[in-house]
DNA sequence: TAAGATTGACTCTTCAATCTTC
DNA sequence: GAAGATTGAAGAGTCAATCTTA
């Protein structure tokens, strides 16, 4: 958690005010977005790593045991990993570290590539993935503050910097 | 940066697919937007830390720059800059730090409390934090492929999130 | 030569402990 | 005792270099 108390006033809006007092007023509304997205960010990962603190997971753990959960054969090989998830191959290996020291996954050369090692989830794997996500489902993503409506739009528009970032197509 | 190649097709919304299919359909909106942030802000995060680099700064410490050059005298006692940017009082240590020895900010003791510490923006630091916003309204805030209009939904959503979560009110 | 994965160095963040001053 | 700030240790990310295999 970064820093507890709660400002009186809303921190962006007073910087996109002095954003358009010095005349930038062109990318005050832009600032404003990436400043948002940023806090937010702060916010629910301080929220999602204080959830997933009891089953000794953190967010980017997480994200990984749930990919393997759903992958076809309950394994992936590392660089897939970090390609659909968007993380460095250094990043991947850290957290498969993690992972297989706490038993949720094993890693398995690649019978495809000689070169490659694949990540696959354990049993107690799929249990700790399925009670994390059901401690996630009820602390942060269903209690988010938002309507339905909104989490969609939200969604929607956020789908769009992603694309015009790159992120994706 | 984190990972290179582009996806062929939206992650979050195949993810959001699997929630769905595993009977998490209540939360699975409240993921996708969760989700959406977290890649939101890597992607934001990883192009303004870009174009920062020619002026030697990160995200985090532009934003304390960019706070001292908005306060009244260019100076904050070290705590009020952590609770505007909702970070540790470690990581402004960190920060200041950084920015001192580049020689944009200097430390003085508070004179209205002895156990504090005022960060001041210098002259250089003035200079650096005025050319590095004109490269960042340039190539980040007025470039991110949204319209005006959706900029402003965009924010206004993400202030219903944060308030809901506690950032500010 | 290139790709998959790992390692080490560096950075940034958080937490707990500490020191000084209120 | 409590608050402001700093320090050191641990976690996690990026980058560059390396090793193995294709």
């Amino acid at each position: 958690v970064r820093g507890r108390a709660s400002l009186s006033f809303d921190p962006i809006a007073e910087a996109e005010r002095q954003w358009r007092a010095h005349g930038w007023s062109e990318s005050a509304k832009g600032m404003s977005a990436v400043t948002s997205i940023m806090r937010a960010q702060q916010l629910l990962l301080a929220r999602a790593d204080e959830v997933l603190r009891a089953f000794e997971l953190t967010f980017a753990r997480y994200e990984v045991l749930m990919l393997l959960s759903f992958s076809r054969r309950g394994a992936l090989p590392l660089g897939k990993v970090g390609e659909r998830l968007q993380v460095n191959p250094a990043s991947v290996t850290n957290a498969i570290d993690r992972l297989e020291s706490a038993g949720l996954v094993t890693r398995k050369p690649n019978p495809r590539d000689g070169r490659g090692t694949l990540a696959a989830i354990s049993g107690h794997g799929r249990a700790v993935a399925g009670r994390a996500t059901e401690a996630m489902n009820q602390e942060v993503f269903a209690t988010l503050g938002l309507s339905e409506r909104q989490l969609g739009e939200t969604v929607a528009l956020l789908r769009h910097l992603r694309r015009a970032a790159g992120d994706f197509q």
